[in-house]
DNA sequence: CGTCGACGTGAAAACCATGTTCATTTAGCA
DNA sequence: TGCTAAATGAACATGGTTTTCACGTCGACG
């Protein structure tokens, strides 16, 4: 099952990160650019394990937060605390709103909010302004599945294979 | 130095909480009340320990967490991921702008947020929206001192003898 | 192609905030 | 004053994340 990793380093320095090409950093890359929701470190472990990649929690750990450094990746944190991560498509910041219930996720349009943020500066006399604005609700489909179970919607898993666009070089 | 807890239970019945009055949630309602920045679990228990009573860290952690149901205090996270509590003047629903050099917070205005928030509800089809937002910063003081020292501002304690309202009973 | 040093890896252990257990104490009410 | 449900806290458990450190490997340079 250990996947031809034919492909080499064909076509893969977009985005000039610093961070070396190694198999544990590709398959993470992999994987979780086939994630369609966000997922802890510790789901992306095991998914690596199944899809037969041998990449170490630490390792795993350690990737993910390169990843958020290089802003690769999108992080939420959900109520326990515990972090998620989403490979994020395009470089612009985003926010999302997320289904408590099966964990989908939709990016919104926080604009206003962005704006309103920006303006908080001069009213405030503070500098370096950050924010974390983190949305959740349940969907649809896991309003109508509530009224049978009490929410326990599967989430959905791996997409399909991706591009090669990795991030690395 | 075990201050006389002479005011028994005068005055104290403000909120019904269906909390009991007990010596240690009013040591800590009295420590926290007395707090001017939000503060975690731990150091509360250090300055409980400080001001002479004795508090168990899991009934610090206990309280907090019924205070936090009971709508008494703000809990935020910071980058950690840890808890940070401050007590609620008043029983709106608010946001805060944190110094990330001092700890000094300033509620802010954020009803704009709020009701872009409220209208992302129909746009999407979620119900039981909830949201998270919180911001951050380097506020002026610890600007013009960031220029010597690498930021790291006294953070303020504890301030003067408050009222009696508890919120206990 | 080889060499080599900086960087990356991972098993084990440490860390650390927070929760749970359970025997003991206590608040609040009749 | 007694009674009982609630609260306390020391010890222990939990679980996500980081640190350690001995070993492997990426990739630049010759
Ligand atoms: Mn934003
Ligand atoms: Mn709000
Ligand atoms: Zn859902
Ligand atoms: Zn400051």
């Amino acid at each position: 099952m250990a996947e031809a990793e034919a492909e080499s380093t064909a076509g893969v320095q977009p985005r000039a990160t610093g961070l070396r090409s190694t198999r544990q950093r590709r398959a993470v890359l992999e994987v979780l650019g086939r994630c369609p929701e966000f997922i802890s470190a510790q789901e992306l472990h095991a998914l690596l394990a199944d899809s037969g990649s041998t990449v170490g929690l630490t390792t795993v750990y350690r990737t993910l937060r390169e990843l958020d450094r290089a802003g690769l990746v999108d992080v939420v944190r959900d109520e326990g605390g515990e972090r998620l991560y989403l490979r994020r498509p395009t470089d612009e910041h985003r926010h999302y709103l997320i289904c408590r219930c099966c964990g989908r996720s939709r990016p919104v349009d926080a604009e206003a909010v962005e704006r309103w943020a920006a303006g908080l500066a001069e009213l405030t006399g503070f500098a370096e302004l950050e924010h974390t604005l983190e949305l959740s609700g349940v969907c649809a489909d896991c309003r109508q599945a509530e009224a049978t179970a009490p929410c326990r919607q599967a989430p959905p898993l791996l997409a399909a294979e991706s591009g090669t666009q990795d991030g690395l070089g």
